[in-house]
DNA sequence: GTTAGAGTTGGGCCT
DNA sequence: CAGGCCCAACTCTAA
């Protein structure tokens, strides 16, 4: 061991000092001299994967924070961000700085991994010693995953029997009271600061509005290694209200946890998607970049709900629907991608159902995707995609939706819900891939695990199976809020629709649409599609692709011979018809009559009887 | 090997 | 009007 230690406490996704384990371990080290506290802004992330303005202000605001937080308890201290590759600008600081030891806390989703892998032979051979802790979840995933049998967790129920197996979560670590001072905040880089030329496109060119000098020096524009801006980006502001950052983040679970009544009966499927101000709690951001920790969560909630208990107020929610179930989840897809190579494409990822959606990923003949993605040939599903992410496909509800996740960089999780159904097994057959694409330029809680978990679910890929089970676009919003607030608020050009219209506004009468200040199809559009002609459509080829049942990970998913397969089944099966009202009624009034004929003995004593013990039953009149 | 019952959060109708 | 029931029929798992 040698004499002294110097550390770099490098920081990733979790931006926050506030139960970290890691951070615990790094200030444990034996005499430990020195540690400096690192961000290596990876060029990957901004210019070689699409991300909007609203995660961006998030995460530079969390950074900032957490700067901020590192100088209240030692004012020498600060967030160091050092604009380059982390394999390129770690080495410089490790010289630089005489350092001993790197920490850090475990990512496990695949890119991370392959990342982290580099870096710890690179770190292996200059003699620097890693030291890498799990506490992004409530469970290490790689842990859960061998406990599991080496398989990715596809159920909540899998996963709890996993969780059990492993023990109980810690309580929260403690915050820091004293940090060491850092070894020098300077860096020996005379010949070593210069422009970084990133050599593929910059595919967030298009959101640039200004000269993007964020790379002109290691350093940053300022010499000073200080937090970026968006202005040293080329970046206009952010649109979002929402506010990053650790301190805002434990505001908004102080407030949460200050309500013990809303924790305890906190029921997820129960809160409303079309409310304007948020029924959830908002926290997923803060989740997502660490501004919280999962632990302060859980054990916050676990503390609050034993408290309210002892008042014998009422009856709490239990898992899945309350947020212990709703923390579960993140946990599941995490063990889930983890164990899945993949898990972020159609292509080679065995638990991912082959549907031949519209639009998928395009590879080249390596097998690499080929990005930005060239324009498909499917001119419908193109038309059909863009009107989607631009939120004008003429259903009010999913516009609104639409609007919102590009203006707040958030929507509730039944808007996900309600927008990734249309898109993908609704309505639209159009591959998962794009939506979660887009969500992952948008959402400022996107997340590498649960967001393409949840778009398998919702297009019945993977986890979730029942497809005819599809969101309506008009009569679901409508459970929740018949007079339409968020499309009122989000389509402003429908603010003067009657209630009866606000979902539907295409089918009010002309009269009506002169006295509401907007014609369909000219001041907002019509529909793209007939909602029950293409719902029905999507079913039927649902039934057929889970027929031929193949996954990701099929030789013909991987030779290119999958799609004209489910083409001939659709072919075989009629499920790429489209019927006529009439013809839906006709097979709908046979299907009643086979029904209802001589098989109904059998049936009352198979079906009715054998389940409630009773006999048929005079309909009552009236 | 078979089967009933459950599965985070659908729609429609009835009470 | 919130809550229960049925619809038609998916997969996974425990018995």
């Amino acid at each position: 061991m040698p004499a002294e230690a110097r550390a770099i406490y490098w920081f990733r996704t979790d931006l926050r000092i506030t139960d970290s384990p890691a951070l615990t371990k790094c200030l444990a080290i034996p005499n430990l001299k020195s540690v400096n506290f690192a961000w290596c802004w990876d060029p990957n992330y901004i210019y070689g994967h699409r991300v909007g303005l609203n995660r961006f202000s998030f995460l530079l605001e969390s950074m900032q924070s957490l700067s901020d937080e590192l100088t209240k308890v030692n004012k020498s201290q600060k967030l160091q961000v050092v604009r380059g590759p982390p394999e390129k600008v770690l080495p410089i600081m490790w010289e630089s700085w005489g350092i001993t030891h790197l920490v850090f806390e475990k990512d496990a989703n695949e890119y991370a991994k392959v990342r982290d892998a580099r870096i710890k032979k690179l770190a292996e051979e200059k003699g620097v010693e890693v030291i890498e802790v799990h506490g992004r979840h409530l469970y290490d995933p790689e842990q859960v995953v061998k406990v599991n049998g080496n398989k990715p967790t596809m159920t909540l129920h899998q996963w709890q029997g996993v969780a059990q197996k492993i023990g109980k979560i810690p309580r929260p670590s403690e915050t820091p009271k004293k940090l060491p001072d850092p070894n020098s905040t300077d860096l020996k880089h005379s010949k070593k600061d210069e422009k970084y030329k990133w050599p593929g496109e910059d595919l967030n060119a298009e959101i640039r509005t200004g000269k993007d000098t964020c790379y002109d020096r290691m350093s940053g524009p300022k010499g000073d290694y200080s937090v970026p801006t968006m202005t040293e980006m080329g970046f206009s502001d952010a649109t979002t209200t929402i506010k990053g950052g650790t301190v805002e983040g434990h505001k908004r679970l102080d407030t949460f946890l200050g309500n013990p009544e809303d924790v305890a009966t906190f029921s997820k499927p129960h809160t409303a998607p079309t409310s304007l101000e948020p029924s959830t709690t908002l926290l997923s951001p803060y989740i997502k970049f660490g501004c919280i920790g999962i632990r302060e969560l859980w054990w916050g909630c676990k503390d609050v709900i034993e408290e309210w208990s002892k008042t014998g107020k009422g009856k709490k929610t239990s898992e899945p629907e309350n947020m212990f179930g709703q923390l579960e989840f993140r946990d599941m897809y995490a063990a889930a991608e983890t164990a899945q190579e993949n898990f972020q494409q159609i292509r080679g990822n065995a638990v991912c159902r082959y549907i031949d959606w519209a639009l998928q990923n395009q590879y080249n003949d390596k097998g690499d995707l080929i990005l930005p993605r060239p324009r498909d040939d499917d001119e419908e599903a193109e038309e059909r995609f863009a009107a989607w992410r631009e939120g004008r496909t003429g259903f009010p509800w999913i516009d609104a939706c639409m609007r919102q996740l590009k203006h707040e960089g958030w929507i509730h999780h039944l808007a996900r819900h309600s927008v990734a159904c249309f898109l993908t097994r609704g309505q639209c057959y159009i591959s998962w891939e794009r939506g979660m694409e887009v969500f992952d330029e948008w959402l400022i809680d996107w997340d590498p695990a649960s967001n393409p978990g949840n778009w398998m679910w919702l297009s019945c890929s993977a986890f979730f199976a029942q497809y005819y089970r599809v969101y309506g676009l008009v009569s679901w919003p409508a459970k929740t809020d018949k007079h339409g607030e968020l499309v009122r608020k989000y389509c402003p050009e429908l603010k003067d629709f009657p209630d009866k219209y606000i979902y539907s506004p295409h089918l009010a009468p002309e009269s009506v649409q002169k006295s509401s200040n907007c014609i369909i199809g000219k001041d907002y559009p019509f529909p793209i599609l007939d909602e029950h002609v293409e719902k029905d459509r999507c079913i039927a080829r649902l039934k057929d692709a889970y027929a031929v049942g193949l996954h990701g990970d099929a030789k013909e998913v991987l030779e290119g011979t999958a799609k004209q397969m489910l083409e001939d089944k659709h072919a075989e099966t009629g499920a790429g018809e489209v019927k006529s009202d009439k013809e839906k009624k006709d097979l709908k009034a046979a299907e009643k009559r086979k029904r209802s004929g001589d098989g109904n003995i059998e049936d009352w004593t198979t079906k009715k009887q054998g389940k409630k013990g009773l006999g048929p039953v005079e309909k009552r009149d009236g």
